[in-house]
DNA sequence: AACAAGGTCAACCGCTTCTGC
DNA sequence: AGCAGAAGCGGTTGACCTTGT
């Protein structure tokens, strides 16, 4: 069964010959691909119009990087799916001249394997329980030491083995919940994680907002993050939290009142305080009337019951991971939150 | 040397989203 | 608003390559 768009037509299938790549190359290059159905026909091919646009898009760009990955690339690729999950094409849009073919094939062959091999979920990036990781029959006795230059997540040595006592996918970051609210989701005993992005969730800023001291520790831990968002990840790993806020859970989870939402939610509505912040802040510094919109923000996206169809990606690409992609990589690994 | 098993990656398939009418 | 065609996307396949026995 071929595509629909070349049913009619009897097309070529299979590997793409040196004299095939030659001539769209050529037409391409010098007419442009236009409609892609139509490329076929005038570049003399006898392939379908969706075939031709991926041997172009994945194979025949010239701006294409060919070649194995980078440790620095196979890091943003870590990072990102984290946030994205299997976006692989805007997952390649943070690799210039890869596509999202290859990062799927370098995902699937490679690091996958990687995460796995550290007792990690690739789908979540959490730790794999032991008694599961035994029942997958995957190694998972890592030393600490050896969980470099992946250690999405690391342990410290007071934790014997964090996957006896959590259920994936939440793994609970110690800081932003108070101790004596009961509204908050279990806490990890003895835990430790380090946290290898820039923290994306965000309680009420309400409670803490000037920059302190604390921030600028934030700050030095993502350099490339702007003043407002290290204040509010400053805010969100803060011991005194606001416990109707809006925070971080876990690298995967954030919580919201009694809520734990998922992070394209949470980055919608922080879509929203950014726009305000944005609008109202110029110099990047928090004015009361600004915090007041960014409150007013964060309730009506609460409100909104976190409608997700219109949910733009680019806005966790750009706002989510602009710290990481330019993060000092080693550094980021040995950061660690203790209880 | 021959074969099997596993890995890699280009290409395909089918579904969804976008765009123009 | 509804439709059709085009484009985009993620999952899957299968040919080829590498490694182990």
């Amino acid at each position: 069964m071929g595509h629909r768009c070349c049913s009619k037509q009897k097309v070529k299938r299979g590997l793409w010959s040196p004299e095939e790549d030659e001539k769209l190359v050529k037409y391409i290059t010098t007419q442009g691909h236009g409609s892609w159905s139509s490329v076929p026909k005038f570049a003399g091919l006898k392939r379908c119009g969706k075939s031709c646009r991926l041997r172009w898009i994945n194979y025949l760009r010239p701006e294409l990087k060919r070649g194995s990955f980078s440790a620095q690339e196979e890091q943003i690729i870590i990072d990102v799916h984290r946030i994205l999950g299997n976006r692989w094409a805007q997952i390649a849009k943070h690799l210039p001249g890869r596509t999202d073919n290859e990062v799927k094939n370098f995902w699937n062959s490679c690091i996958k394997k990687k995460l796995m091999a550290q007792g990690l979920d690739p789908k979540t990036h959490n730790l794999i329980p032991s008694h599961q990781r035994a029942a997958n029959k995957v190694a998972c006795n890592i030393s600490q030491s050896n969980q470099q230059p992946f250690s999405i997540i690391t342990l410290d040595s007071k934790m014997k083995d964090v996957s006896m006592e959590i259920s994936p996918p939440i793994l609970t970051l110690p800081s932003p919940y108070p101790s004596t609210s009961s509204s908050q989701p279990p806490l990890l005993d003895q835990a430790t994680t380090s946290l290898p992005l820039p923290v994306s969730g965000y309680q009420n800023p309400g409670a803490i907002w000037n920059v302190n001291a604390q921030n600028s520790q934030v700050s030095s831990i993502f350099p490339c993050l702007s003043s407002i968002e290290t204040t509010l990840i400053s805010s969100s790993s803060s011991s005194s939290v606001n416990p109707t806020g809006f925070g971080l859970l876990d690298e995967n989870c954030f919580w919201s009142g009694n809520n734990i939402v998922e992070p394209f939610e949470a980055a919608k509505i922080f879509e929203g305080m950014q726009s305000q912040v944005q609008e109202n802040q110029p110099n990047k510094i928090c004015e009361a009337q600004t915090i007041d919109k960014i409150n007013k923000g964060v309730q009506d996206s609460m409100d909104a019951s976190f409608d997700t169809s219109s949910y733009d990606l680019d806005f966790v690409d750009s706002t989510l991971l602009s710290g990481s992609m330019c993060r000092d990589l080693s550094s980021m690994d040995d950061i660690a939150w203790n209880f």
